[in-house]
Parts: C-alpha cells; sequence; structure tokens
DNA sequence: TAATAAATTTAGAATGAATCTAAAACGGAG
DNA sequence: CTCCGTTTTAGATTCATTCTAAATTTATTA
C-alpha cells in the first residue's frame, strides 16, 4: 500500500457522493500534488480488483467508484451523472433463481433526472 | 424513416444476439454500401429516442442494442462483451417500492464469463 | 545494511468509442 | 416541380481510459 494508493482509497472514502477519476485524481492532487492521472487509473484497478472498491459504470458518462461493499442498487441522474445508493433486499436470490449459473457480480441501475437538474 | 434507418432497425432485429455499433455498421454496409458510421450512431439515437430499440450499456466494453422492448435482465460475459437476456418478473415492483420516485428506465446486469470464453 | 529483484509511479503518447462539423443529398408538403 | 427542414456523409474531434518505457520506490534476501 503504496501513499498514492493509500490516498485513492481515502477519497473515495471520504465521502457519500461517488466520484469520477477525474474528480479522484483532483482531490487526491490537492494531498499528493505530484500524483499522475495513470496512478490513479492503476489503483482504481487495482483496489477494485482487492475488492476495497466498486466501478458504478456511467453509462455514456464517466464511470464513478463507490467505497461500499453491501451490495446496492445504483439511482443515476441522466444530466449531471451523479449515483445515489438504494437499497435492495432479495436481488441476490432473484439472480441466482432466474440464472442458475455461477456469476460474478451484478449491478442495478435505475435512471432518472435528479430534482436539482429538474429545475434547470 | 429513410432506407438508412431502416437497415439500421432491420440489422437489430434480425438476430436474438446484441450488436455494438460498430457491428451494426459492418452488417449494414452490407445492405447499404454507401452508408456511414455517422449515420448508423445518429439512427441508433433516435430509434432509442422512439423506445424502438434500447441501447445495452457496456461496462467498460462497447455498447451493445437491443431490439426487444419487454423489460428483462442482462447476463454480459467480461470478457467477449456478449449480451445474453434473462427474465425479471417482479423488479418493477421491487424498484418502486424502494425508491418511491418517478425513474425514466432500469437496467440489472449480471457479469459473468461465457463457457465458450472460460474454455479458452 | 547492501545488493538485487519486483512493483509502482510518472508524463505523455496512444487508443477507441462516440460525437461533432459543415457541406451535400434527400424527402415530403404544397 | 420547388422549397425547406431533415438526414446523410467523410472526416476531424473529443474525451475517458489505457498503454509505454524510463525512473523511482518498495520488498526481499544475503
Amino acid at each position: 500500500m503504496t501513499k498514492q494508493r493509500q490516498t485513492v482509497l481515502d477519497v473515495i472514502r471520504s465521502d457519500k457522493c461517488h466520484h469520477t477519476a477525474e474528480e479522484i485524481f483532483t482531490l487526491a492532487k490537492e494531498i499528493l500534488p505530484g500524483i499522475s492521472r495513470a496512478t490513479v487509473y492503476n489503483n482504481l484497478k487495482v483496489l477494485e480488483s482487492e475488492r476495497l472498491i466498486r466501478r458504478i459504470t456511467g453509462d455514456g458518462l464517466s464511470d464513478r467508484y463507490d467505497g461500499s461493499y453491501i451490495p446496492h442498487g445504483h439511482l443515476l441522474c441522466e444530466v449531471c451523472g451523479r449515483v445515489w445508493d438504494f437499497s435492495i433486499e432479495g436481488m441476490d436470490d432473484l439472480i441466482k433463481n432466474e440464472i442458475k449459473k455461477p456469476f460474478s457480480s451484478y449491478e442495478l441501475k435505475v435512471r432518472h433526472v435528479c430534482a436539482q437538474c429538474r429545475e434547470s
């Protein structure tokens, strides 16, 4: 665990909101001014493979990163791209019953327009 | 409905498999050799907005397009990117009960490695 | 602690899917 | 047929992400 990797993890964990790689890069630079974009991307991959973070695919917008491991749904604003969590109890069983095969992960993404974007 | 738009729709509907934009472009060129990549992308957007097709976001790989409107889950191979359908009865109610807000669409994506990719 | 091997970092170049541009072609209403 | 808005086209552009190769850091072993 290098100081760069720890910083990336700290940034992701320091906020309920789910940041993009670019936002994480900007925030990490405030702590380690010399950090490179490639290092952020490298570490996002490593941390994801260690299951310390989870990538939320952006549906055309940038991907975002989630520091929580508890399975949950994502409510994605189609306009600004921000993501909120919601619980999805029983989803695991629903999937197991349907596909009857091993699977590595799943994601439930619900698209809407958030209150803030609806106003403007 | 131009002949280009009809061709794109025909290509998407002519196969159970869910093609990428590039594959649709290649297949459309066999029917209309002069068709341009931009036209394929334009029409994919138009057809999606008319709810005649649905975009399946590729999770890092290319997006794919689905000619079916019936809500269903997608089983995505992490290696080759191909997508299979499965049914998700009761999902609509599950989401409505959880988020209690209007939403425009949702997608359940399950990731695995398909039999073919597991072999090689 | 020194020597060596392995992993990580860095800046910038490269990739590739998707979008944009502006000019040309098309299509439908009258 | 004529006009005007829409669509098409080729190619340039964008932008997130990945790759590269050299330099640095970290870990291992002596």
